[in-house]
DNA sequence: CGTTTCATGTAACAGTCGTTACATGAAACA
DNA sequence: TGTTTCATGTAACGACTGTTACATGAAACG
């Protein structure tokens, strides 16, 4: 799993993810991605035949890179109320460090709705994925399918609220908003039969 | 209002609006573009300029029209309750007709996000415009503050909402949560001081 | 030592891009 | 009728794209 890549190949996916990070990727190009990163455009082709399957291997590792991360913190709040887990993702996703990763996704996420052929199998589970990561934590009384309205909703709230915070930067309107919804969150839970 | 532009330019318009609409904005290029509407990319230059502006004029009368319904679901609801307004900008918005349009704010928006310079000002008041829409119509006994903050949770949960409907297709679950949502939401406000 | 494997360097190919120069027709207006 | 304005047609420019052909060095392995 930490080195599913040949090392040269690595080195570059790396490199690559960082310049995806910074720069996004509609318009990414080989020559001058290659050419931030020390290298040359014939060398990734090489490494990954394509312009396609490079950036499409980089944006697994960032999705599991996120993924994990999330995964972290249901792991760290067990025991706590559900919606803690919902207020330490926020924390994270709006530290400055980890913005670039949400900006990324947003924009990956809305070319994929666009073109779903050639961002192929990233919409794939990419929303069933985090629900089904919220509905485990969600009190098993519920019935699943409970539990994955439930767990729609909280994923699709911060979400939303994330989008407002990255767009207008306006972090304590956002944040307040994410608190009303936290705050409500567990005994919302409680409501629910 | 109506006709701002010049006959043959307003008919161009309209017809790369409903261009963008099928096929998106982040590799729109001029000469296809031409030939599926009938014209040829010297001309698009002619009557608007460049392409960047092309495209940036599309998007305000794009944005303008979704906006101009969303006002006209505030308008109707107006003596219903707050949550009436939420659930018919849903109906509206995951109508088969009106995806498309959601699908072009997705993807732009997040081109916006990566490349704030390039699709300039259309993230100015991308966020606020919505919000402020929805504030007005919470009750008067409320703070500005918190009417703002309530009415960011309620537009943020829509547009995560709306995400995760393009995304999966799953129409039941998303709706499910949407009420859950809506059928809460008005309790919440009486909650709120 | 010889051979194979990994990595790299140099150039080029065929295509697309936004944009422009130059010229022409057609209609409106004086 | 002459002149101006709007719209269009043809061709090209220079820059950039992903990708490939061909050749070379360097290290690992038998």
């Amino acid at each position: 799993m930490k080195q599913a890549y040949p090392p040269r190949a690595a080195v570059l996916l790396d490199a690559t993810i960082e310049y995806m990070l910074k720069h996004g990727v509609a318009d990414l190009s080989l020559r001058p991605l290659a050419a931030k990163i020390g290298s040359k455009a014939r060398l990734l082709i090489y490494h990954f035949d394509s312009k396609e399957s490079l950036v499409s291997e980089a944006m697994v590792v960032v999705r599991d890179r996120v993924q994990k991360a999330f995964a972290a913190m249901v792991e760290n709040g067990r025991g706590h109320s559900e919606s803690q887990i919902i207020r330490a993702f926020w924390r994270w996703a709006t530290s400055r460090q980890h913005e670039r990763y949400l900006r990324l996704f947003f924009e990956v996420h809305g070319l994929a709705l666009q073109k779903p052929a050639r961002y192929g199998g990233y919409l794939e589970g990419a929303v069933s994925t985090w629900v089904e990561m919220m509905a485990v934590v969600l009190p098993a009384r519920l019935s699943l399918a409970k539990r994955r309205s439930l767990a729609t909703l909280a994923v699709s709230t911060v979400v939303g609220l994330l989008m407002d915070y990255l767009s207008s930067g306006d972090k304590k309107r956002s944040s307040q908003a994410l608190e009303i919804f936290a705050g409500n969150f567990d005994a919302l839970l409680l409501k629910e039969t």
